[in-house]
DNA sequence: CTTTATTCGACGAATTTGTTCCAAATGTAC
DNA sequence: GTACATTTGGAACAAATTCGTCGAATAAAG
């Protein structure tokens, strides 16, 4: 099971993915745009659904890469918080797998898929309880609930993404109003 | 036949097909996009070909009235010219379901697009080929044959949407090294 | 050479898709 | 209201597409 090849097919699967959507995606496509036979997607994946998870998963560790990288590059909770939100939307925004798996109601239907938006849902707000948890020992905070503070603010972000996808505010103003909230949330939490 | 109706799904069909493609636009997408019912698009047309040469149509439509009006905005030739070109690889670059169905690789199996291409082709020469026996007129231009400069014009933009499509340029890059090439032909051209 | 890992062509079964047919709905003129 | 033409969409079906499997071919490793 050559690594070297698995990620190959999920890299190849996920540009044709984002273009195309998982169900318009034909495994044909997949492997012709990872230079493989088809059958031989199936040694490495156990099914087409597999290969969406894959993908996702693949972006999501990315997006979190990402993310950390940031939140560790700023000390105060505030700007943890901030950094967060901003890469959040700006990734949401350009789209890719993940922000599609979670968001296009063509895939709604899709079991697995409700598996991927809990699982990541879930992780978020852990992510963001995790700020504001160190932001409550910082005395940048309240001592709030952290967890259902966390809920709170990512609801609220979920929220955003309808206007955002509507596409009548351009990225710029959208990232405008999210910090908007985003402060208004800071002046009721913070001390 | 409402002419109403028809256009609706016209405009409806060139939003999917640009999305996904011929190949991928099923005529339920087509019909769930315009809001009709999948054999209503039947009444219209006779089949999904057809659906899609009128699409082209109505797109080439538009575009040929964009470069008149820029065409009959500028007074000399050479600035005709220009604004051909350029209006042209603007619109090139930006696709659309006419870019698509003269270049992509996966439709050029279709004997209907072969048609479309062809006939487009002509229609382009003819384009200038008129700017330039208006040059020659004007005398702004040499006696050359005009039919036959048309058609080096045309090939040589052609030969510019190979680059334009790999991306390696950027739209503005693009147009200045098309800009170029067309000052190399003014300069060997003008008198 | 033997064994293990990897790839691919061909195939069957299930699904999707293009298209047709016809009845229902809607509009239009009297 | 009736008579008529226009427009729509549900149901059905054949053809095409697609998923996933199997077994054989090929490459790599020991």
């Amino acid at each position: 099971m050559s690594a070297n090849s698995k990620q190959q097919i999920i890299e190849a699967a996920g540009i044709v993915f984002e273009r195309f959507g998982f169900k318009k995606t034909t495994m044909d496509d997949i492997a012709y745009a990872a230079g493989k036979g088809k059958s031989s997607l199936y040694y490495y994946f156990k099914n087409k659904e597999e290969v969406f998870e894959a993908v996702v998963a693949h972006e999501a560790k990315q997006l979190v890469a990402e993310i950390n990288k940031a939140i560790n590059a700023s000390h105060s909770a505030v700007d943890k918080l901030r950094s967060y939100v901003n890469i959040r939307m700006k990734r949401f925004v350009q789209r890719g797998n993940l922000a599609t798996a979670l968001n296009d109601n063509f895939l709604a239907t899709f079991a697995f898929i409700e598996k991927i938006r809990n699982n990541y849902r879930d992780f978020e707000v852990e992510m963001i309880a995790g700020i504001i948890s160190h932001g409550i020992d910082n005395k940048e905070f309240k001592p709030i609930d952290a967890n259902f503070a966390g809920e709170a603010i990512l609801t609220c972000m979920i929220g955003f993404e309808v206007p955002l996808l509507t596409k009548t505010h351009t990225t710029e103003e959208s990232v405008k109003k999210i910090n908007n909230v985003i402060d208004m949330f800071f002046y009721g939490i913070c001390t």
